[in-house]
DNA sequence: CTTGACCTTCCAGTGACTGGAATCTCCATA
DNA sequence: TATGGAGATTCCAGTCACTGGAAGGTCAAG
């Protein structure tokens, strides 16, 4: 299968299944004309990846992934500290949103948002002790 | 003031405010050696760009902000834009990392996480329709 | 006069693509 | 058989906001 057809399949664009390819994490036979050819197998791993990708896993976090996938012999143990890692991740970041957020909001309704130039977001961001 | 005392002050890395300088965002002056000489305006105007970037700015916009700070006769409601445009950018980030949050959690939990290599995690990235 | 801290510039790398140019291959139609 | 257009190839450069490192100039203390 060319690589249109696989990015019509996966969604993934073409140039980033090429990509996939240039640092080695899902490479394609080549047919006598140069072209990449695309069995299941390949399609499997991009979608797998692809998946792993919408779950916020680094590329470097995808590879291992897919090794396990591989391995017949790997363990659950394995996978989970990924998964876990992950989630501690998305946590620590839901975290910091969430605090830009009340200070974002704070300041949003301190200020007017007319035509005057006062204004506490500015005061603020310029370190002024009594903005706010 | 020298660029070390500066960082030094600011906790912005010497690296970080020449790259600020590159980009044209705070420049400094220089003297007959060639050392950039940093004043109250500039430290006070690094300290903003650190504080808006705090919040989450992307330079581009910190630009804009500094020029709105400047500026004597700015409306309150361009910089209100500003902020709200960035409130809507974390909330949207926030929901999408709840979602994530979501699925992981859930494929955590239903993988065993001992030495078998059986892994709903794995199936789940894999498109097995039976996962979880 | 030397040492070491500090400053300068410039180039390259990060992550995960994305855009674009130049060139090649395939297939259908005139 | 020629040609046109779609789709494939490679390679280089750009994105964002820095960060690391090399090579070299400057300054103050001992």
């Amino acid at each position: 299968m060319n690589i249109g057809e696989v990015a019509r399949m996966t969604g993934l664009p073409a140039k980033t299944i090429r990509y996939y390819e240039d640092i080695g994490l899902v490479t394609a036979e080549r047919r006598a004309n140069g072209y990449r050819d695309y069995g299941k197998t390949e399609i499997h791993n991009l979608r797998f990846v692809q998946r792993a990708r919408g779950l916020g896993f680094s590329v470097a976090d995808c590879r291992d992934l897919l090794s396990l996938y591989r391995d017949r012999h790997r363990s659950s143990g394995d996978v989970k500290a990924l998964a876990q890692d992950r989630l501690r991740e998305v946590d620590d970041k839901i975290a910091e949103l969430r605090g830009l957020r009340a200070t974002l909001n704070h300041l949003i309704n301190a200020c007017a948002g007319d035509d005057r130039p006062e204004c506490p977001i500015l005061d603020d961001l310029a370190g002024d002790q009594n903005a706010t």
